[in-house]
RNA sequence: GGGGGUGUAGCUCAGUUGGUUAGAGCGAUCGCCUGUCACGCGAUAGGUCGAGGGUUCGAGUCCCUUCACUCCCGCCA
């Protein structure tokens, strides 16, 4: 028999009615009526109520103990009588009478409540992790994360698919994420990167001849934090597979999105095949690769409209002769709507940045009218125009915006999801899973050079002959990105398994080949003894249990977060070392201005 | 690197137009209470109002600087 319990605290039930049982656990709550003390003892599994009274020799000690310590307690099961029976707890049929007692573990006066709902700064939280881990949210979080990637591993195993850890120590990249980096003592002058992704090493998994690899696979990325993005570190379900194309990928990835949401959640699926959008029409329709197709709001392109006589809108007709774009959300049957709804509205854009949202409301008379601030410029006809393109009927509202194009796709981005909000039109109760495919290969940056838009390993699309490589920038790639309700999950590609292309598109981004076989030796090299075309994906592990949690923030889904400044709290990491520790490794540091 | 928000008791927060001795709930300590499940009742302790400077007869409150946490932009798949 164990010695600490025969039971668990959520086990217990009329069942069990008057035997003998010992219990351990927390104190999460005492009752203390003077002559009757109540006992709520809380383990992982539930809560029992444990009952003592003064006739008992342990009742003073009983009272006085601090919640939070950690007892084990020897005790009869007895039915509760009918009035006292608490239907919302597991074992709330019984309770235990106490018959004797043992403290395992003392706890000091807390820092923080463990037992309330209470809301706590984070500050507290991260500095008592374990404090905070008792609690009911966040401990189900963590449980439902380990769930997840159990369940994940025996899908890609049924899947055919391979488990294998890759080095964490490895070596520094360009392209990408800052690295994080680790002197070598044996290599005085030297450093090893951890991973920004096992990238290279699943690639040359496949040319080692696996087939199928998976791995849940730390990353780690020296980048600033964001609420979905922790600082460092995170996981990624990284996978790779030999002799595929795009759609066997994404075969495989919506079989295993569909079991895993499937199981863990009971919202429903918007799409059953999940859409393939094309990175240029993502960014028309909705303004950004990332859109929640939950969202039935759609944006359209309206700037030739400015371009006619009978269209008086002066300030967007100068933006679009120098090459502004007008994009506009349609908002169905919204002439009832208040002017204070299109007023906030247009505040909002306005507080974003934006100059603001024109708008205007669709109405019959003798003829088609706009009635609004700016309803005047529009002449009858060119509102017919609007209605053909856009599909908005009478009694619809339009907004527009006008900007350069970056502008223009970002404000009305976030206005289609502001108006979905006001409007209530989002469907909480689904997810919204979609592919953007498609993605051009190179972009222009700010400084006018050419760059790798996505991941360099990428594979251009077509027959290798008839890529265009005097026009870089319409060079397609065989890369994609999977999302869900707006949020990016994990973004993957073909792989480019040919040397010689590998080094013409390399160039193209402005790397000699001597510089490409330098940086990535481990990866080019292999690729010139027979390797076979392959493609993954690496979706990353905390969003998908972010979206089952319907948490917002990744440290409801992480065990020991940082904060936000890349500081553990409770770990008091990073510290300092000592000299050493520095000379070993042949570091000195410059003092801090 | 930049912008916004927050910072008052161990925890969560209130604090009016600048005005006497800075409050509440939870927690802690002490006392009362035999059927609670957010038990109830009474009392006590607990404050560098994030820090520094300034304005003022007088600052938790106004101004400047700074720090911490957080959200966002940049950055990042």
């Amino acid at each position: 028999m164990n010695k600490y319990r025969t039971h668990n605290c959520s086990e217990l039930t009329k069942k069990n009615n008057a035997e003998n049982v010992i219990l351990s656990g927390w104190i999460n709550k005492k009752r203390d009526h003077g002559n009757l003390l109540f006992i709520d003892l809380r383990d992982n599994y539930g809560v029992t109520q444990c009952v003592i009274d003064k006739s008992n020799k342990y009742f003073i000690k009983l009272e006085k103990i601090q919640l939070e310590s950690v007892i084990k307690i020897l005790g009869k099961v007895v039915n509760r009588s009918n009035e006292t029976i608490n239907s919302e707890l597991k074992t709330g049929e019984i309770e235990v009478i106490i018959d004797s007692f043992e403290t395992l573990g003392n706890c000091k006066e807390l820092p923080m409540p463990v037992f309330t709902d209470q809301e706590y700064s984070e500050e507290i939280r991260l500095k008592y992790r374990f404090l905070d881990l008792r609690r009911k949210k966040i401990h189900e979080n963590i449980i439902l994360r380990s769930k997840v990637i159990s369940f994940i591993r025996k899908e890609m195993n049924e899947l055919g698919f391979l488990e294998f850890q890759t080095p964490i120590l490895t070596s520094s990249s360009p392209e990408g994420a800052r690295d994080f980096l680790v002197p070598s003592r044996l290599n005085p002058g030297k450093f090893y990167a951890l991973p920004q992704a096992p990238q290279q090493f699943k690639q040359l998994i496949m040319v080692s001849g696996f087939d199928k690899y998976f791995q849940i696979a730390p990353c780690f990325r020296d980048e600033d934090a964001r609420a979905d993005r922790s600082p460092g570190e995170f996981y990624q379900l990284d996978l790779e597979m030999s002799f595929v194309e795009q759609e066997d990928v994404f075969n495989v990835v919506e079989k295993l999105m569909k079991n895993l949401f499937k199981k863990f959640s009971s919202k429903k699926f918007l799409y059953n095949k999940f859409p393939r959008i094309p990175y240029k029409e993502a960014m028309l329709k909705y303004g950004t690769d990332k859109p929640d197709l939950r969202n039935p709001l759609l944006i359209n392109d309206l700037t030739s409209i400015f371009t006619r006589e009978d269209v008086k809108f002066d300030i967007f007709k100068k933006l679009v002769k120098s090459g502004s774009k007008v994009r506009a959300i349609i908002t169905k049957n919204t002439k009832d709507k208040p002017r204070s709804f299109f007023d906030n509205i247009d505040k909002w854009a306005k507080d974003q940045g934006a100059s603001g949202l024109a708008y205007f409301t669709i109405e019959n008379g003798k003829e088609i009218s706009a009635k609004g601030p700016v309803g005047k410029f529009f002449s009858s006809e060119s509102l017919n125009e609007i209605m053909k393109t856009t599909g908005a009927k009478v009694g619809d509202s339009i907004f527009f915006a006008c900007g350069k194009i970056n502008e223009v796709e970002k404000i009305s981005s976030i206005a289609r999801e502001k108006i979905a909000q006001d409007l209530d039109l989002i469907d909480k109760s689904s997810f919204a899973f979609c592919w953007i495919v498609d993605y051009p290969m190179f972009e222009i940056d700010d400084n006018n050079k050419i760059k790798f838009s996505h991941n360099p390993f990428s594979m251009p699309q077509g027959e290798i002959e008839k890529v265009d490589f005097k026009n870089p920038l319409n060079i397609k790639a065989y890369q994609y990105d999977i999302v869900c309700n707006g949020v990016e999950l994990s973004s993957g590609a073909i792989r480019n398994h040919k040397p010689d292309l590998m080094y013409k598109l390399f160039s193209i981004a402005g790397y000699d080949k001597k510089q490409v076989d330098n940086k990535f030796s481990g990866m080019i090299n292999a690729l010139s003894y027979g390797a076979p075309p392959h493609g993954g994906i690496a979706p990353g592990i905390d969003r998908i249990v972010m979206l089952l949690a319907e948490e917002k923030n990744i440290r409801e889904v992480t065990m020991f977060p940082m904060n936000q400044n890349a500081q553990d709290l409770m770990m008091n990491a990073p510290s300092e070392i000592n000299e050493d520790q520095l000379k070993e490794l042949g570091l000195a540091l410059k003092s801090k201005k």
